[in-house]
RNA sequence: GGGCAAGUGGUGGAAUGGUAUACACGAAGGACUUAAAAUCCUUUGGCCGAAAGGCCUUGAGGGUUCAAUUCCCUCCUUGCCCACCA
């Protein structure tokens, strides 16, 4: 019977259900060397069994899974399905990042509560993954919303304040006037909130810090040990984290006993630095000013400079704008008296906020100096452009070459001067050797009510108080005022407010912001370990068994908000003595976007493919295939109907095969015939393909074309005439064989397929989810002879059919005899034949 | 401006120094059919040629090598990330 419509739905539900309701993928793990029970369909659960733990970035919960969550979540799943077949314990969990704003806008555009409408999507999302088919141990499902798990965001929020890295300051903070919340630095995109877009500003708020800062220089070093990591998102974590060597440089304010210290990562043209500029937000800025004749202009640049956003600054032409603050500055090194400025491209933020200028050297500099009319001097010589006057340079020259102007380092390289006058300077205490990072701490406070409650206390006599243990979760109450306007919903709530002081028991006030949401997804893989411990976040021993993740998959939008945040908890956790890695994942894959003519599947623009309504059409097992064929798993993957309908085609093909030819009960012949050598060798280079594929960086492409060109052999078997030697029977076993392997290589990527397919052929004892992987026969691949090719100067000149591992006192006599070889070595001289065995002759003339 | 990828038939893509274009899609022709769908078979990088065969071809140019999509240099294009970070 042709694989139908009706089949397709009758059978993906029928496995589904199967896959349900006997927990087949349920996982057990081993703990202090004991075996917990595990069910008599899926793995046995024995300690020899090494463990792989494969996780996918779990989903914000907005309804429905889109193409994007398709394409991520099947990677994952043929990596685990295959890696079950291995005979690994598998640990594939899911769960739901259920806290965050859409679910606050639903309240307000539809009146329902921000639970019941994440709880809905959750169910909603949950029967859609179920309609993939996907092997999650469901029994270790998750939604950061639920009390019992974010009861432990708020121990780690405790335990952080309790080592110092949780605190709360007041500064400058990035927000969202369309939010009406605070940002992070890593959630502020080119000026504008990363969700809704708007234009972010700036704000004087005391907010929550988590003080990642200190953790700078294990989250760059350990970035090493990521060897299974793409290049690029290292790379991008590295750029964050932003590890800048240079040296802190002490200019005294003339007049003054102020000193202004400038971080510099150029300590080399410290003597062509000609003017100081400060950030407009330094604090000396001001008081330099003050009684000069720039107080004036000073004052309204000040003004006018606060009053820009940030993201309207970093628009726009970048010109340089600045004043003079009518103080100056003297250089240490040279006594030299230099003009302080104040500028709009000195940030307060990075380094000291403050900066020596030296125009000739720096492009900034020399592009300020020339908007301002400020002097220039040249300290480090142009190889190419020996002599040149400053006022002829048409920008900074920022090259190596050899210092001048300099005193006793004229003439030295300028790298190696970057060391003598940073070293020189210590000693003469005019400056110190330093480090400056990018990376800022993290302000996880909002404003908002959809996120897991800060459990702090504010006592008026014993200040701030954390809640105590014994007293979470700090249950986020279930009615609160949500309007999207005037700040937190929780301060609105008195119940919740009102709470007496756990230390001195007088009235008190609670904390009424939440956590950001990157806070509950920056730990969940370890509570996948666990997870349902309502004793402590994880046991100690199921996290040191599981972890780390062996391989992690997602988008590469998370290359360094969400890793970064995961790598900082997994650090802080082993600190705590809870983990035992270093680092969270082991493997990471970033998967590449789905896209529809060109554009990126978006509801924004219209172009997207809805996952039900192709699994209506062709089943989930079509889907699975057609998303893993297309193209590798990094790559963006075009949607392409016509290659879906042919990837129809051929799950059609494989079933009708296997309905029309497959009869169990053949046995095995003695000695092959020639067709059958070639279906043996066929069926084991496509073993041998897969598995390749599969260990060396997930080409499942590939893998899948192999698979296609054992279905061709097997075909090709099928219409041979029968051999004289075997029996019928004997003929029928062979093509028994391939089957049963095209169908186990198929299982990870079209299972509902696979175990009908299975069960089809008579093999009821297990789920083909824990049939051991097709084992490689490495003899059927040596075939007695090669074909080989015979190459002149270079050139493919001929063909040869040779015996196996010919050398060349055996080829050189066959190649050399062939017309066509002749055509192009007749009447010259031979001067080299090389041979690679199996390969080719190549002969140069 | 800095960093990282990538560029191969009509299309998605394959090949990690050794037969460039596997596998699939699309297209063309054929078989089956009253017909269509489905299925099956054949052909399918370009140019010259009746054929045999020859020449060209992996963004452009150069280099290393008997041999380069693959390694090296220069340039062009596209995508992504970061960015007045001193």
């Amino acid at each position: 019977m042709p694989y139908t419509t009706n089949d397709i739905k009758r059978v993906e539900e029928k496995w589904q259900k199967y896959w349900k309701e006997n927990r087949v993928f349920k996982v057990s793990e081993v703990s202090k060397g004991k075996t917990s029970e595990t069910l008599a369909t899926s793995a046995t659960s024995d300690s020899s069994r090494p463990k792989y733990y494969v996780l996918e970035m779990f989903p914000y919960p907005s309804g429905k899974i889109h193409m994007g969550h398709v394409r991520n979540y099947t990677i994952a799943d043929v990596i685990a399905r295959y890696k079950m077949m291995r005979g690994f314990n598998v640990l594939h969990p899911m769960g739901y990042d259920a806290f965050g704003q859409p679910a606050e806008n639903a309240a307000i555009k539809r009146g329902v509560s921000p639970s019941e409408w994440t709880y809905k999507c959750i169910d909603d999302m949950r029967a859609g993954l179920r309609k993939m088919g996907f092997s999650y141990d469901w029994d270790r499902e998750l939604a950061t919303c639920d009390d019992t798990y974010y009861k432990w965001n708020q121990w780690i929020f405790l335990k952080m304040f309790e080592k110092g890295l949780a605190y709360k300051k007041g500064s400058p903070v990035n927000w969202c006037p369309s939010c009406e919340t605070t940002l992070a630095n890593e959630e502020v995109i080119d000026g504008a909130c990363w969700r809704c877009k708007n234009q972010v500003v700036q704000k004087d708020l005391e907010q929550w810090y988590l003080k990642i800062t200190e953790y700078s220089e294990t989250l760059l070093g350990d970035l090493q040990k990521l060897d299974n990591w793409p290049s690029r998102v290292k790379a991008m974590q590295e750029n964050w984290i932003g590890k800048s060597f240079g040296a802190d440089i002490f200019f005294k304010v003339k007049g003054s006993e102020d000193v202004i210290t400038v971080f510099t990562t150029r300590p080399d043209t410290i003597f062509g630095a000609t003017y100081v500029t400060l950030a407009p937000e330094h604090p000396l800025v001001m008081k330099l000013a003050k009684g000069t004749a720039q107080e004036k202009a000073v004052a309204a640049f000040v003004e006018k400079r606060a009053n820009t956003s940030k993201s309207l600054r970093m628009s726009g032409d970048q010109r340089k704008e600045g004043v003079f603050t009518g103080g100056y500055a003297v250089n240490p090194v040279n006594g030299e008296e230099i003009p302080i400025w104040v500028g709009d491209y000195v940030l307060m933020e990075y380094g000291t906020g403050a900066i020596m200028a030296v125009p000739t050297h720096d492009q900034r500099d020399f592009e300020f100096a020339r908007e301002h009319g400020l002097p220039m001097r040249i300290v480090i010589q142009d190889p190419a452009n020996p002599g040149i006057a400053p006022d002829k340079m048409d920008k900074a020259f920022v090259d190596s070459g050899a210092l001048v102007n300099s005193q006793q380092f004229d003439g030295t390289p300028n790298e190696e001067a970057k060391q003598k006058i940073s070293a020189w300077m210590e000693e003469n205490k005019m400056g110190r050797v330093s480090v400056h990072w990018r990376l800022r701490d993290w302000l996880i406070s909002r404003q908002r009510y959809w996120g897991a409650p800060i459990p702090m206390i504010y006592c008026e006599k014993c200040g701030i108080v954390p809640v105590p243990e014994k007293d979470l979760p700090v249950r986020l109450p279930k009615e609160a005022p949500i309007t999207g306007e005037g700040g937190s919903p929780l301060a609105k709530v008195d119940d919740f407010v009102k709470v007496k002081c756990p230390q001195c028991g007088h009235d008190a006030r609670r904390e009424t912001d939440t956590m950001a949401t990157f806070f509950d997804s920056s730990w969940y893989f370890l509570r996948y370990c666990d997870a349902h411990n309502d004793k402590a976040i994880f046991d100690k021993d199921k996290a040191a068994y599981w972890m780390p993740v062996d391989q992690y998959i997602g988008g590469i939008e998370h290359a360094i908000l969400h890793l970064l945040y995961s790598r900082f908890f997994t650090k802080f956790l082993k600190d705590l003595g809870l983990v035992t890695c270093d680092e969270p994942f082991d493997r990471l894959l970033t998967q590449g976007m789905v896209l529809k003519e060109g554009e990126v599947m978006s509801k924004s623009k219209g172009n997207v493919v809805d996952p039900d309504e192709v699994i209506a059409k062709y089943g989930a097992d079509t889907l699975r295939m057609f998303i893993l064929f297309a193209a590798p798993p990094e790559d963006e993957l075009e949607w392409n109907p016509a290659g879906l309908e042919g990837n129809w085609r051929f799950l059609n093909r494989v079933w009708n095969t296997v309905e029309e030819q497959y009869v169990p009960g053949a046995a095995d012949p003695a000695v092959l015939d020639d067709e059958g050598k070639k279906l043996e060798f066929e069926r084991n280079l496509a073993v041998k393909r897969v598995t390749d594929g599969m260990e060396g960086g997930f080409k499942f492409n590939t893998a899948i074309s192999a698979v296609m060109v054992l279905m061709n052999a097997v075909d090709r078997y099928r219409n041979s005439p029968l051999a004289p030697n075997l029996t019928i029977l004997e003929r029928q076993a062979l093509l028994n064989r391939a089957l049963e392997t095209v169908v186990l290589l198929l299982s990870p990527f079209v299972p509902h397929v696979a175990e009908e397919l299975w069960q089809k052929m008579g093999k009821t004892e297990k789920t083909v989810a824990f049939i051991p992987w097709p084992e490689l026969d490495e003899s059927a691949l040596k075939t007695d002879t090669v074909t080989i090719v015979a190459q002149v100067n270079g050139k493919v000149r001929g063909e040869f059919t040779v015996p196996r591992d010919a050398d060349e006192s055996v080829l050189r006599p066959i190649v050399l005899a062939d017309a066509g070889v002749q055509r192009h070595v007749a009447g010259k001289a031979i001067r080299k034949v090389i041979v690679v065995k199996n390969k080719l002759v190549s002969i140069v003339v």
